[in-house]
DNA sequence: CGAAACGTCAACCAAATGGTTGAATAAGAA
DNA sequence: TTCTTATTCAACCATTTGGTTGACGTTTCG
């Protein structure tokens, strides 16, 4: 079930693609420029891209000889919905919840 | 850097894993307990458990010969936060600063 | 004590992952 | 056309992952 979190979280459990999808966060970037900061193979960052791209989490778009990256935050908002099945265990929350069955109680 | 969402998101990446947090979520459970809805052996459940302790994301307590198995979401929130940096650019939240920048201009 | 239940360990296996290098393709620039 | 820049492809390699099975240590129960 729901195979497209299955690529979502597999794509941000590497560090290189999370600073990827940072740096994007920014501006959109051409793969050269993405490549720069990383010691790393021109080749192995676009493999970092297609695994990004894979799991929506970006597009490629290209324009003459050069592809731009495109950060996609909407593939993210599934594995936030997901993950916030959790967050009511959480005190933040919790503290939330309390507020919420005063004003109930205040409305009594 | 942040070795610990490496592990994190590496976890939930895999189905069984999230089904088994998700059932944690209703209730502490013992390891046998936890492998039984699934179709795989005991040793592989043992396996995912060690992958979500070793994330943080549950916690192992052996009372007698049962090992209890807790949900621990504190280790979520670090992930969370992290995520949260790139929701500034959902439209739900972009919607969220137009009525705020709304709002200011009503004060005026 | 002896037997059963709980869970892990060790060895093994196939497939996926993350990296390399070198050749290939495509598009601009000279 | 020729050269250079931009990017991917293909083959390869080492490591990790997700599963199996069978043996093993513990704890409880009869």
């Amino acid at each position: 079930m729901t195979p497209a979190l299955d690529h979502v979280f597999a794509a941000l459990a590497d560090p290189t693609r999370r600073s990827i999808l940072a740096m994007l966060l920014e501006d959109d970037m051409a793969v050269t420029d993405v490549a720069a900061p990383f010691e790393m193979s021109l080749a192995a960052i676009s493999k970092h891209l297609g695994v990004l791209t894979n799991a929506g989490l970006i597009s490629q778009e290209k324009r003459g000889r050069v592809k731009w990256c495109k950060l996609e935050p909407d593939a993210l908002r599934e594995a936030t919905v997901w993950m916030q099945g959790f967050g009511q265990f959480e005190p933040v929350n919790l503290d939330a919840f309390e507020r919420f069955l005063a004003t109930e109680l205040d409305q009594d």
